[in-house]
DNA sequence: CAGGCATGCCTG
DNA sequence: CAGGCATGCCTG
């Protein structure tokens, strides 16, 4: 894994805390037991949003009305601030990413748990594109990864097995997130580059666009960027609906997503709740054939290695926010270079350390009791699973193996 | 040299015809007749500029005075546009360069050529550099060529050996203009991405910036861009002025420079007229020190096969603009690979076709008689020396070679 | 800072 | 469209 190029480092985000003096967090006793409260607080399997302020008025983007993103859950104020040593850099040679700051500390973030909900809402990508090195999409079932070309239209189905009779009292609405927690708290926004081309569309910022004319998009100007749907009747005798999406910047396009990955979710969504959710990986590329290839490719290397983190993708797993809680001076050390690393322990096997991929963190959790200790553990394997600091090839069957690989190091 | 990735295809310049009619260009006998007339008309060595319109008044930018840029020869109108095929792609997913539209029929494209001038102006860059791979800034005296990193400084000496008592009348203008013809006529500004960052400073645009205090910056709405610095006493015992500059985009900027090779152009100008000038190629990147390892590394490797194109970097060549003279209907065939192709003949070998590297043109010039011929080839020779389709790594030791190289084809 | 990946895009 | 370069930037 040495010498790779992850993702977006050259954010105005402080990389690796080597410029001024913010050093990795620690967690302290009490405080993990913060964090384990939280969780036990909202148990998995399916959690309805604790606070569902999801637009009770209208819809339709650019209205006057306040109106709510997808409610998260309420972990501590601090969750939300993952990463608080960010430090806007000066240098000009970076094109800055769009950190959305004024917004950065009211935003939630957005849940993105797979919740089908009792309509069973369900997405499904056509099975049938071509592998080659450009084609305009192509979905990676084993990844549960969209690979994407910038704008190319992309047919996506939505499913639902108790269609309800009221459409017009429903809507799908769209949204990408990035996958990150570094960075869940900026909007996804189109980079400088590919916004101001002149064409003034009132939607110019967003990245996600739905084809279907009914499609409205919300952005107020504290808002995540969004695009509703209002429910269609599906077609006679089925049960889905297929609208075309596209994708107007690159996940690569400096000063935009900037290599940062990122999250497509997708809500049904009535009057006042969330009804259902679907999330999967995206990828906007050049080359989403050749892209696919590679990942796919790597993760079943890493797959090979190990067999027990199946779990940490359950649907019912809830997403979790790491708060960050102390600082240590010193610098953080390089990790050092596992080469070929033989095949890693389960993830049961205690005493590893665990280095994000980063180098902001340093977690140094010492837990009283094995109890604890496996419990803490799995939270911490879930949570990096689910937002860790995963390289772009891994997938969900191989993150817990790499997860741990990653964070070899420093437990005595 | 098949699959290697050249420059600036992704512009709104139409690339090679594939996507509409537009087709190569080929020369008549009377067309190329003109051009030798106007060879002739301008001969080398150095040609003062024909029409001297430079500044007459305000060299500090920003005034209203209508300022000339660089004179240039004067060819035919047509001469101006070298590539008048190009198309404005609509598709979203290209950044769109900075093609200055607005001004592009009248700019005129200033002369690059190395000329001391009677004070003998003349530029240096340290030696003493570093060739580490990210080294600030590196100048390949065999490439004559500038490697630097974005927004590093650079300090650079102009000497002048009879340097004129009244230093207040001379000024310094440093400049930069893409160095393949295609492009003459676009201005190099700065990229959206890097523009644009809120710092609102008037010369926000610029991508070349002199540190010292008393430079301007001219860029009047239908100007190249330029910085000018008024020239001063040398430092006692010394005949040189230093300064610093530098570059605020990077040659790979996409919808800026966007990886079309550049030229920094500086001239030693008084109030009435260009006194000298010097000219080489720059390139503006991430590591300097890898790049200029590679490039000089690939010219010795072209070098090694050729020993005649000495000539074709004398300073007293004149640089000349081909125009496009006419339209060809049918595809232009690709280029067939010529693999490890030995040792090429020198420019005096006959019969050589060409096709440019691009694929936009297809010269195909019947010559009546053998000196017309061999003063044709000759021109072509240095113009394409000058301003053809040059790989990225070529060198003024190796175009030569290298040019015939990739024109090999079609000639019965 | 050197090695080397990531990723757009050029070439045939 | 596949091969493969070019080039920013991540890693140790
Ligand atoms: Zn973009
Ligand atoms: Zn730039």
């Amino acid at each position: 894994m040495d010498g790779q190029q992850p993702y977006y480092n050259q954010t105005n985000w402080h990389p690796n805390g080597q410029d001024n003096d913010e050093m990795p967090y620690l967690l302290t006793n009490s405080q993990t037991q913060r964090i384990i409260e939280n969780l036990v607080e909202s148990p998995p399997p399916f959690i309805e949003d604790p606070v569902l302020t999801v637009d009770t008025g209208n819809f339709m983007g650019h209205g006057t009305n306040t109106y709510n993103e997808f409610p998260s859950h309420q972990l501590p104020e601090q969750a939300y601030h993952p990463n608080n040593d960010y430090v806007i850099h000066e240098e000009q040679s970076h094109i800055p990413v769009n950190t959305n700051s004024s917004f950065m500390s009211v935003s939630q973030i957005p849940a993105m748990e797979l919740w089908p909900g009792h309509l069973n809402f369900t997405v499904e990508f056509s099975n049938t594109q071509d592998r080659t090195k450009a084609t305009p999409w192509i979905f990676s079932t084993k990844l549960k990864k969209l690979f994407v070309c910038m704008d190319k239209a992309c047919p996506i189905s939505f499913r639902m097995d108790n269609l309800p009779q009221e459409y017009t009292k429903y809507w799908i609405r769209g949204q990408m997130v990035f996958s990150k927690a570094d960075h869940f708290h900026d909007h996804v926004e189109r980079c400088p580059g590919h916004m101001g081309m002149g064409s003034s569309l009132s939607y110019e910022t967003h990245v996600l666009r739905c084809e279907d004319k009914t499609s409205s998009y919300v952005d107020h100007s504290d808002k995540r960027h969004s695009v509703v749907v209002p429910l269609k009747p599906p077609a006679p005798g089925t049960q889905s609906v297929s609208l075309c999406y596209k994708f107007m910047c690159r996940s690569s396009c400096p000063g935009g997503l900037n290599r940062r990955p990122t999250k497509l979710v997708f809500t049904l969504e009535t009057l006042d709740q969330v009804v259902g959710r679907y999330s999967c990986d995206v990828r906007i590329c050049s080359c989403p054939g050749r892209d696919i290839r590679a990942e796919e490719g790597k993760a079943e290397k890493n797959h090979s290695t190990e067999q027990t983190s199946k779990e940490s993708e359950a649907p019912e797993l809830i997403p979790i926010v790491l708060p960050p809680i102390g600082l240590q001076k010193g610098k953080m050390k390089k990790r050092k270079a596992t080469p070929a690393a033989p095949p890693i322990p389960p993830p049961t096997e205690p005493s590893e350390d665990q280095e994000d991929d980063e180098g902001i963190y340093n977690l140094n959790i010492n837990i009283p009791g094995r109890r604890n200790y496996l419990f803490i553990k799995d939270f911490v394997t879930r949570f990096l699973n689910d937002y860790g600091s995963l390289p772009v090839d891994s997938n969900k069957h191989s993150h817990h193996n790499d997860t741990l690989k990653r964070f070899k190091k420093e437990q005595p």
